[in-house]
DNA sequence: CCATATACATAATTTCGCGATGTATATAGA
DNA sequence: TCTATATACATCGCGAAATTATGTATATGG
């Protein structure tokens, strides 16, 4: 996913449902563009990770889409379904636990 | 490696290194107690994760190793070559990147 | 006597993202 | 005119990483 980094494993889920929370639908390029400009281009979300994860979300229930025709081009939109918006807010929280701990175990913070 | 928690994917070489930074040495065992101390329980480092991934990182060159026998028991003990030393300042900035990243991307962070 | 702790190790499996490839339209530049 | 780039979707094979399970062995507490 990343220019030169691994680490991102396991967090794609995470951002895409926090980024479907905060703009309401999305489609799949859309989002790469996102990500790319969010991270000032560090970070590229590849297709080939995207658009699987986006599949899979889907196909757990935790998006629903809406397929358009613009400019003669698809364009497949994705939204948080409720149990989404749920799903989402569980993973934050993870994605936060996450962070603190991984600063603690490299001592990027201070003792509390 | 952790409890339920996927997301730490790719910082076990990071989280490793640093910790033997800070401690000059350590044996396998001493690293899953640690983690599991610095964590408070929150994190369980799998012997299936750390043995495989010590095993790689000496043979990188970037760990040395010393066994010894203690109370009858095998210990074999973990240091940072010069190289470990230097991959250890790289990777720790690229988990900085990474969470700040991260951050961003979740909207842990009020904009700059 | 047996579970748990200490201490190492490996094999099979699963999961996840990467890289490559494919289809298709629109546009900008040489 | 041709070609590269951008837009927009999708899938397949591969490799890396951790999980689960299993194995060996000693020491200790109940």
């Amino acid at each position: 996913m990343a220019v030169n980094n691994e680490l991102f494993k396991g967090t794609l889920q995470t951002i895409i449902l926090n980024l479907l929370a905060e703009n309401e639908r999305m489609y799949g390029y859309e989002i790469t563009q996102k990500v790319k400009t969010i991270t000032q281009g560090e970070l590229i979300l590849k297709e080939g990770a995207l658009y699987p994860t986006l599949h899979k979300l889907e196909a757990s229930g935790l998006l629903e889409t809406s397929t358009e025709v613009i400019e003669n081009r698809l364009r497949k939109y994705y939204s948080l379904s409720k149990d989404g918006q749920k799903e989402r807010v569980n993973k934050l929280q993870e994605a936060k636990d996450f962070i603190a701990h991984l600063q603690l175990l490299l001592n990027l913070k201070p003792a509390i």
